[in-house]
DNA sequence: CGATGTTCCTACTCCTAGGTAGGAACTTTC
DNA sequence: GAAAGTTCCTACCTAGGAGTAGGAACATCG
């Protein structure tokens, strides 16, 4: 009915996509959500603003992805992957002892450093929270709680060897609020942008942490 | 993807609503959205959900208040409300001193035990976060702003006391991790159900943050 | 160049959820 | 009991987003 030749309905001025096909495609498809995921939350993320931001239409986002759930997945399987890389970097720099303030601070920079290094990766990982509709939420449910299962055993070790007592119920706890206290720290330098670099909160909050788990 | 088979149009079996007008029947409306809310999250809180779980129809939620954003500002209003009259009330049982340790474990206290006496008020006004749509989100982003400006006072006047360094760079940051770690001790009790009492866990984890903060 | 297979785009369908119009049922008042 | 005023319900409209069918443009190979 158009001609095509001028601009028309979906696409803004922008003329064909290039010829890249599905494996070449996936990972600029994947650019393009976290572009979007990050400033217009979850809500804001529709397969057609995932697909206008890639430069492509809806079924090229299909061709990739069998639907929104699979393209949300992987995306946060892709950043998480990248956290990770970007916290083992960290921790390469800091030797671990077995005194408990500095292996918090170790891990603690480490973790802080990653945050800093790849902010939207961590909002995607971290700041989707309950928004994100039923399986993304899931997914990050048990990450975050695989990670704090770790931390406990941590946590338990250090209080078996401290002599503390009541340690059943008490290192759950702890390893909670470290968990916590690890996410509303990176929250404070990736979106507040609070002045402090990863390395000085690390060391001043393990610094708290430890001297309130010490024994008196 | 919805079976209705056996049901019919609007209402299942039910007959017709009592003649109650919009006065009186806004609270009934708020409670049956504080239920939807609480089991189906901020998604399945749809305008139809909470009619039907107020035994009514759409037109007289929409009698009530004119649209969603006006239903959970309304709701996340009473909401707030009852839960700082838990607050207030356990204040009362609790003397506060001057000393950091007590004053931390009686807020704390409070907090954990209104947390516990109204957990469906907690949630709707903590496990918002991020996923709710725009206005609730921004409502709870600033109910706790304020909360934690606060504090951040209570922080810095403490800190002078002591004599600490470095008091405008600290004290935000301490006054953060009072907050989230606050959330997580509510969280731990509300919707994990760890087996600790409000007070039990209020003391330990006051003494742990206070033992953090006082000068070597 | 023409045939063949791939990749992309236009143009739909379907469905959900917000929101509304207008009439039916009830209550109150005389 | 009938008129008047409320309150509620059925039935609809609409926007927007997930997902798909089928054809147009491209690339490649002969």
């Amino acid at each position: 009915m158009v001609p095509l030749g001028a601009k028309r309905p979906g696409r803004g001025g922008r003329s064909r996509a290039a010829h890249l096909g599905p494996e070449r495609r996936r990972p600029l498809i994947l650019d393009a959500a976290l572009e979007v995921y990050v400033e217009r939350g979850y809500k804001g993320t529709s397969m057609q603003a995932v697909a206008d931001a890639a430069g492509v239409t809806k079924p090229v986002v299909y061709e990739c992805f069998r639907n929104k759930d699979e393209l949300l997945l992987a995306l946060l399987d892709r950043e998480e992957q990248r956290l990770l890389a970007a916290v083992s970097d960290s921790f390469l720099t800091n030797s671990v002892s077995d005194n408990l303030e500095a292996v918090l601070a170790a891990g603690l920079t480490a973790f802080l450093a990653g945050a800093r290094q790849a902010p939207n990766s961590w909002r995607v990982v971290f700041d989707s929270g309950s928004g994100s509709g039923s399986v993304v939420a899931e997914r990050v449910r048990r990450g975050r709680e695989g990670a704090v299962d770790r931390l406990r055993e941590l946590v338990r070790q250090h209080m078996v060897a401290g002599g503390l007592d009541d340690i059943e119920r008490k290192a759950p706890v702890v390893a909670e609020l470290i968990a916590s206290v690890s996410e509303s720290c990176a929250r404070m330098l990736v979106v507040e942008r609070y002045p402090w670099t990863a390395a000085e909160l690390a060391t001043y909050v393990a610094r708290l942490l430890a001297r309130g788990l010490n024994p008196v």
